[in-house]
DNA sequence: CTTTCAGACCTTTTT
DNA sequence: GGTCTGAAAG
């Protein structure tokens, strides 16, 4: 994000454009269908774009933002907020490949980055130190748990919500502008009975955040909008700067969210909201539909543009996937078309077990290859992360090269969290969350004697100083005078990020020989991994932000991969699928029970499955395969699951062929067909 | 006080 | 299959 340089130069185009026709580079009109077409040169006023699946959504922002910048629109005053910070740089390339490179700098990312990017300029105003360190989720249930052990709940006879449930809590209250008592009424009503407790753990761990210059995520969001509630000035600075706002995947917002948009957009109501009430699927924090239902209400002057052209898939998938949302309770405002009328019927796969249903999925997609379907227009969905273990093992025996969306995280790993946590002190000496990690890590030290070790080193500004100083004999005298060394080594004027890094690579390397002896290698070349990412960061500051908001999800083998020419085949759970396509798709584990998931037992929880169902669907353009095995135990319910996911029911067999998977002889590769199947 | 080990428990999706 | 808790050993 740039916003350290905008002229404020605003040349009058509209007046300008009556006076003579221009010239553009791009045939705009003919480039798009008519509501993409409205929708790209409508700039000034509000505007809400309900956008079908594959309706070309991306593709109008593409255009819209090009658009703007040809009519001599300041770039640098476009914001546009997207859900990852990838799909803003793709469409700010995509643009720039359009009309050209001043396309860079239109300030584009998610909120997160966004706010972070305005807290380090302008949290002074608000008593937040610009070095604040961001706590991801993980950090704040450590955070949490801390302070929860300090009240001693955690020994009460009754059970005490876990760290999770608790920052889950806290953290859904932040996004919903809610509060602790509604959440719990709402979502948690057999903890209603701890409010007292679990308030007063959310205002201890505010108080200790703020202590220590911690933001955690809902706090990013939260500051920005205090920052500008509570100053006008600076809101409206902010505003006059950042004239153009768009914000993509607007189902998928939460009311702080909203609320922010709402203030940027205060004085000059220039706001385009994105998205598909029948896609939203983040609920679980704090997303509300509502958000874009009542978009029009928020911006009464708000035109709404309906995007209904469906370019993506063939007549046969939009009818299967219509067909699941059209079940849905409530009903939704768009109704898709497509001008691709032929097409391949979607087939619903019974596989006996789950390994069938990966051998399946293995063959098929070798099948595929050989017809010319390259490998990265091929995708595997499903519904949570490890659903995709066993397919993985199969993949690799295939040969098969793959990337993994979503799920476990390279930087999630206990090794790169405990480096982290060493970069963490470093940059914010204050930051008592990771020093507690730090200091846990050495031998011989336990919980008890870590907070001794913190009061004391929270007495002073020198921390390298006052470890020396701390009485400690023997081993633990050793490993403490080690880590006050590391301090001293790092803190040396003008070192790089990524020589800081190398020197808590080597300091830590013996720990994690002694910690974790089992799979050292492994580790070891994450480490190294994790060193060369740092490589291009020239501030600690930046290196830590962006592992918080953007954390690298490759883990070794994978990059490896990346740079082999020939493309890789997706994994991803449906979640991160979002707004991507393929040729085609495969969906697993559509068993009922696993998809929907047995927990969601609340009517809108299972209304939001069926909209991931729908999601799920409406990736392919080509081919679409629902696989699911039959006969299997569920560890987590205990029991066995073997029907197909319920929002296949009622599917007339017209729009989705099944077929069982028959065991052959091993010489055929192809050990399955179709045939009919009565039993459901 | 720390470490270790056995048993219980729960298991989603992400910035 | 992994994390968390509690109890017992070092």
């Amino acid at each position: 994000m740039n916003d350290e340089s905008h002229p404020s130069t605003f040349t009058l185009e509209r007046e300008t454009e009556t006076q003579r026709p221009r010239r553009f580079l791009i045939d705009y009109e003919k480039e798009l269908n008519p509501s993409q077409y409205e929708a790209a040169i409508t700039h000034e006023g509000s505007l809400l774009v309900l956008a079908g699946a594959g309706s070309g959504k991306t593709r109008t922002l593409v255009y819209r933002v090009a658009r703007m910048v040809e009519e001599g629109i300041d770039p640098s005053a476009i914001l546009l907020l997207t859900f990852t910070r990838r799909s803003a740089e793709e469409m700010l390339e995509r643009a720039g490949a359009l009309i050209g490179a001043q396309c860079e700098k239109v300030n584009g990312g998610t909120f997160h980055s966004f706010a972070n990017t305005v807290l380090r300029r302008y949290g002074s105003y608000l008593g937040i130190p610009n070095s604040f360190t961001i706590l991801d989720r993980s950090d704040s249930e450590d955070a949490v748990n801390l302070i929860r052990s300090r009240f001693g709940l955690e020994k009460k006879e009754r059970r005490f919500p876990r760290k999770q449930t608790l920052v889950e809590i806290i953290s859904l209250a932040a996004n919903k502008l809610s509060n602790v008592a509604e959440v719990l009424d709402e979502q948690f009503p057999h903890l209603f009975s701890e409010l007292e407790d679990i308030v007063r753990i959310d205002q201890h761990y505010r108080a200790y955040k703020k202590e220590r210059g911690l933001l955690d995520y809902d706090d990013l969001l939260t500051r920005l909008r205090d920052l500008l509630q509570e100053h006008p000035a600076i809101a409206q600075r902010l505003s006059s700067t950042l004239r153009y706002i768009m914000v993509d995947e607007y189902q998928d917002t939460n009311r702080l969210q909203a609320e922010i948009v709402r203030l940027l957009a205060h004085s000059h109501e220039n706001v385009m909201a994105v998205g598909d009430d029948a896609q939203s699927i983040y609920s679980f924090r704090g997303a509300t539909v509502r958000n874009i239902l009542e978009f029009p209400s928020l911006f009464p002057t708000a035109k709404i543009i309906k995007l209904e052209e469906n370019y993506r898939s063939t007549q046969p998938i939009l009818d299967l996937s219509n067909q699941i949302i059209q079940q849905a309770k409530e009903s939704y405002t768009k109704n898709l078309f497509t001008r691709r009328e032929k097409g391949i019927k979607p087939i619903l796969v019974e596989a006996e077990s789950e390994n069938y249903q990966s051998r399946f999925v293995g063959q098929r997609i070798l099948q595929l290859r050989e017809e010319g379907v390259p490998l990265d227009e091929i995708a595997v969905l499903f519904r949570s992360s490890f659903h995709s273990f066993d397919l993985e093992l199969e993949l690799s025996r295939r040969g098969i090269p793959f990337v993994k969306r979503g799920g476990f995280k390279f930087i999630e790993t206990t090794h790169i969290k405990d480096t982290l946590a060493h970069l963490r002190i470093i940059a914010n000496p204050q930051d008592a969350v990771s020093w507690h990690r730090v200091i846990l890590l050495l031998e011989g030290i336990g919980p008890k004697s870590s907070e001794k070790i913190m009061t004391h080193l929270m007495s002073g500004p020198n921390q390298a100083q006052l470890l020396r100083d701390y009485p400690a004999r023997g081993v633990i005298g050793d490993e403490i005078k080690r880590l006050a060394s590391l301090l001293d080594e790092v803190t040396v004027p003008n070192l790089k990020p990524a020589e800081q890094v190398d020197a808590v690579v080597r300091y830590y390397l013996p720990i994690l020989k002694r910690t974790h002896r089992d799979d050292l290698p492994k580790r070891q070349k994450d480490l190294e991994h994790f060193t060369t990412i740092t490589e291009r960061y020239r501030s600690l500051d930046r290196l830590l932000s962006d592992m918080a908001l953007e954390p690298p999800n490759d883990s070794v083998g994978d990059v490896l991969a990346v740079e082999r020419e020939e493309g890789m085949l997706t994994l991803s759970t449906i979640h991160s699928a979002k707004g991507l396509e393929w040729h085609s798709v495969f969906i697993i584990w559509a068993v009922d029970g696993r998809f929907p998931s047995l927990y969601n037992k609340k009517d809108e929880e299972f209304e939001e499955e069926r909209r991931l169902m729908y999601v799920a669907a409406t990736r392919a353009k080509e081919n679409l395969f629902i696989t699911y095995p039959i006969n299997i135990f569920d560890r987590a319910t205990g029991m066995v699951l073997s029907k197909p996911s319920r929002f296949l029911d009622s599917i007339p067999r017209k729009m989705l062929e099944p077929v069982i998977l028959m065991e052959e002889d091993d010489r055929r590769e192809d050990a399955w067909r179709s045939r009919r199947q009565r039993r459901w």
